[in-house]
RNA sequence: GCGGACGUGGCGAAACUGGUAGACGCAAGGGACUUAAAAUCCCUCAGCCUCGGCUAUGCGGGUUCGAUCCCCGCCGUCCGCACCA
């Protein structure tokens, strides 16, 4: 019979409207089967979804739709990550304001991802700028703020003495602002933190327990915390060298043992003594200025040249009085780490060394590998940072390094220093409170008040919430809410006279540092309904890109456990299982060379294919266009592909399925249009082999075999039942996929024989159930497809709301196995053989191969393997 | 600089706990059907040669009966580095 092409553009719509209209994926809190939370990280609004976005979802959606179908209630939500500078930035270049850009944003958007058939709760949308939503999060700050969790205090921040504004570190582009160009400074302010070093242990120590996390996370966050256990070491300062009422640098070191390989101290340009220093010798000034230009980002500091000046003091060894040790300002000391201070060991750290070289400092070898000889060892290029043996190092000589900072340590406990111990044994984080002060209008503000007489008062929560003004502008330089006429003028709750607001706004990491929580209950007046909470959380899957496996995923830990504190939830972990997805990239392509040189977009170029070698040129003009790298997507590159350039024409499910194919999910998949093609000629070979055979199918009942040509089809549907099943919980989605197209092709023989009216019944009977497992198979992936191919087989109900079918076990395992055999490691034949033989049986079998025996010429194997159900080694 | 990953045919990849390297798909080539095209179906498809083999999982070593997988050392690419989200 004909069958007509499969049109995704009448179908997709159709059944989603069967889907909202039976309200599918409405989750109720109060379903009583075994829950299941998926979730993907909530998109920033940032005016289109792009196919990045969408591949994301659909991963999410094939969980979601799986476990529902598995028999679990799922709640698979979606909301807009919707504060943040691009908001901002579009209301200084375009005067829009940034609340309508941001909704506007949004409307796009979620009109783009309806389109792709996600299985989501649109009941429970929000948006983190929602007065609703950011109202709740200025509840959680106070009673954090109650419960000792917030602090104030001074920290440095970027600032554009131009635009009269505080940077980004990204906007700091060698030093200057990326607006005005200006040269940056930096000033000290005092800001709102939440003590995240309280929990610094429990927060490592909590890794542990997270098995369903990537290793790779795990690790990054435990080096992120970065635990060290030290010494606090207190040089004395050259009294004659020393600056005025100073006496004394505290370093920390993890490497106490190196102390008689010292050779320099090295100080941040931020540090008190530095700037001491630095009064009266302005060439130091200059430099510590310069240093400070690089901006406040760590990897600036650390990628740049290292480079120091001595400030003429002098420190003295704590073991010999006699030796002193000068102390130089470097660019490479953080004042934010330990004390901002250390001592330099070149020989046994390859920064210092590098530093000592420059500045012809000594470098004395103090560890020598073990064996090694301690008169010829020397350390020159590169330093030695391996265990070893002490070496020229007094009393420490001899001894492992493990022993001797145990030694230095004791030894230095016990000398006293102005009224304390020249040492001290301290266990220092890495991991800094968090800074959530932004001097920004489009994020949440800060719900505090600064009177002149009772100091910074919280504001009341009845008073709450603390909106932001509407009419604001961004013609002048500066934080809107500072300048507006009105907004900041309040009276103080506690005494009644004038005050003003705190203008600070939060960091959008606090934003998504609890939205998960909040979709358990969007409705509720207090942040969370807690028994909503503690029944939906942890997130059981959560999905995201790997550039949140610090820092977002550090601070909802950390928030989940200050919510805990202030009884919002009863839980730590917020998220059970983690899983990072990888980026969709595309070819780049730029037209033009040099400075003329522009980005052009993948629908302004057509390509030439000669040789093997494509080119392309721009349609519009013929130029030729270099054929650049693959990168992640992004407006500037101009290498945007927006779902609705695949759903247009090929539909929703050629786009999920493709996003899911071929690549595995934890990596980048690039896109390309043959790819798609290929992914859409699936979709009407389904809707082909289905439809060929549906009439005769409809009327027939489902039925296994175990033998001939149905019991194939049977074994066939399953086999790869099983195998789907198994992928989907693994979130293999690629394997899962080329198991269904392996069935597709299986079962396309038999049903184009029942198409022609061929077949017997137990093959029609097989067959019809081999396709209704195919339909369910297809569904988490191809939703719409499944439910026009389940109604073209007669069903009456929707796929979306059926059960995942059960496998027959004795269907799933073939009586015979074939196993490779091997001579010497390499294949030479195989074996078929019944799957229950013995190992002395198959070992018996093998021997007697025609090509065994050809290779061992009449002698007796050395060894002979037999690996059961695997593999046959013969050693001859 | 520090931390984390990744590297397999022309391309995306698969290979379970150390057990047949290349499943499945894309591209390409050939054929069938067609007046023709599209669509569809069938076949070939890592490389090399002497058609029986040999060489192949970024490069160089090691462990093992057997290594894409484990260990050591390189090379290359990507991600994060605290005010982008």
């Amino acid at each position: 019979m004909a069958t007509e092409r499969y049109n995704p553009r009448a179908s997709e719509p159709k059944w989603q409207k069967a889907w909202d209209d039976a309200k599918l994926f409405e989750t109720k809190n109060d379903d009583p089967r075994p829950k299941y939370y998926v979730l993907e990280m909530f998109p920033y609004p940032s005016g289109r979804i792009h196919i990045g976005h969408t591949r994301n979802y659909t991963m999410g959606d094939v969980v979601a739709r799986y476990k529902r179908a598995k028999g679990f209630n799922v709640l698979h939500p979606m909301g807009w990550d919707a504060f943040g500078m691009p908001a901002e930035n579009a209301a200084m270049q375009n005067k829009v304001h940034p609340k309508d850009w941001t909704y506007q944003n949004i409307a796009t958007m979620r009109a783009q991802l309806k389109v792709m058939g996600l299985s989501i709760d649109w009941s429970r949308e929000f948006a983190t700028c929602d007065v609703d939503y950011y109202h709740r999060q200025q509840m959680l700050f106070l009673d954090m703020a109650a419960k000792g969790l917030v602090t104030r205090k001074s920290s440095k921040v970027n600032w554009d003495p131009e635009d009269m504004t505080v940077l980004a570190n990204e906007q700091v582009i060698d030093g200057r602002g990326w607006r005005s160009g200006a040269l940056v400074e930096q000033r000290e302010l005092t800001q709102w933190f939440f003590k995240i070093t309280d929990c610094a242990q429990d927060l490592l120590d909590s890794l542990d327990g997270l098995n369903e996390w990537p290793e790779k996370v795990r690790i990054m966050q435990q080096n992120w915390i970065g635990r060290s256990e030290g010494l606090l070491i207190r040089w004395p300062l050259s009294a004659d060298t020393a600056p005025a009422g100073e006496t004394e640098l505290e370093v920390y070191t993890t490497r106490p043992d190196t102390i008689f390989g010292a050779s320099f101290m090295a100080i941040s340009a931020d540090h008190p003594l530095a700037k001491k220093a630095a009064e009266n010798r302005p060439e130091l000034a200059a430099f510590m200025e310069d240093v400070r230009r690089m901006g406040t980002s760590v990897a600036a500091l650390e990628t740049a040249e290292k480079k120091g000046m001595d400030t003429g003091i002098r420190v003295v060894h704590p073991f010999d009085p006699s030796w002193t040790l000068p102390v130089y300002v470097a660019n490479f000391v953080l004042m934010d780490y330990g004390t901002g201070a250390i001592f330099g060991c070149p020989s046994g750290d390859q920064r210092d060394l590098d530093f000592a070289n420059k500045y012809g400092l000594p470098v004395v070898p103090v560890v020598m590998p073990e064996g090694g000889d301690a008169k010829t060892f020397q350390v020159t290029e590169e330093a030695y940072t391996d265990d070893g043996v002490m070496i020229n190092s007094r009393f420490l000589d001899g001894m492992k390094p493990k022993e001797a900072f145990n030694d230095v340590a004791s030894r230095l406990e016990q000398i006293s220093t102005g009224n304390r111990p020249m040492g001290e044994r301290k266990v220092q984080f890495r991991l800094r409170d968090w800074g959530i002060s932004r001097q920004r209008y489009w994020g949440c503000p800060i719900p505090m008040i600064h009177c002149q007489e009772c100091g910074v008062v919280p504001v009341p929560k009845a008073d709450l919430p603390v909106k932001l003004p509407d009419d604001i502008d961004f013609d002048k330089p500066g934080n809107p809410l500072d300048r507006h006429p009105t907004w900041r003028h309040v009276k103080c709750p506690n005494c009644g006279k004038d005050g003003r607001r705190e203008t600070d706004t939060m960091d959008t990491f606090v934003d998504s540092s609890w939205y998960f929580a909040r979709f358990t209950a969007p409705w509720e007046n207090e942040p969370t309904d807690p028994k909503a909470a503690n029944e939906w959380l942890p997130v059981d899957q959560y999905i995201g890109g790997i550039e949140h496996a610090i820092l977002h995923l550090l601070y909802s830990r950390f928030f989940t456990r200050a919510m805990r504190d202030t009884g919002h939830v009863g839980i730590a972990e917020p998220f059970k299982g983690l899983f990072t997805q990888g980026m969709v990239v595309h070819e780049t392509y730029r037209a033009g060379s040099g400075q003329n040189g522009r980005w052009v977009g993948p629908s302004e170029v057509t390509f030439d294919e000669s040789d093997g070698k494509r080119s392309a040129k721009l349609i519009e003009t013929g130029e030729p266009v270099e054929i650049g790298a693959l990168e992640k997507m992004s407006k500037s590159k101009k290498n945007v592909v927006s779902p609705e350039d695949i759903t247009d024409g090929y539909g929703a499910d050629t786009a999920r399925w493709f996003m899911l194919s071929d690549s595995p999910p934890e990596r980048d998949v690039e896109w390309t249009d043959d790819g798609a093609a290929g992914a859409h000629r699936f979709v009407q070979r389904v809707w082909r082999q289905v439809s060929i055979a549906g009439e005769t199918l409809a009327g027939v009942a489902p039925a296994a075999s175990a033998d001939g040509a149905a019991g194939a089809v049977s074994k066939a549907a399953h086999k790869a039942l099983k195998a789907v099943g198994e992928d989907i919980e693994k979130l293999a989605f690629n394997r899962g996929i080329a198991r269904i197209y392996e069935l597709v092709n299986n079962v396309a023989g038999p049903l184009g024989e029942i198409g022609e009216g061929k077949g017997d019944d137990a093959l029609k009977a097989a067959a019809r159930q081999a396709t209704e497992i195919l339909v369910h198979l297809l569904a988490p992936f191809m939703p719409h497809l499944a439910e026009e191919c389940w109604a073209t087989l007669g069903g009456k109900d929707l796929v979306s709301d059926r059960a995942w079918p059960t496998f027959d076990p004795a269907l799933v395992v073939d009586n015979e196995i074939v196993y490779p055999v091997q001579i010497n490691g390499k294949k030479r034949a195989d074996l078929t053989i019944a799957r229950d033989a013995d190992q002395v049986t198959v070992e018996k079998a093998a021997l007697a191969l025609e090509a065994v025996q050809k290779a061992l010429d009449g002698k007796s194997p050395r060894k002979v393997i037999v690996v059961p159900q695997r593999i046959v080694n013969v050693v001859a």
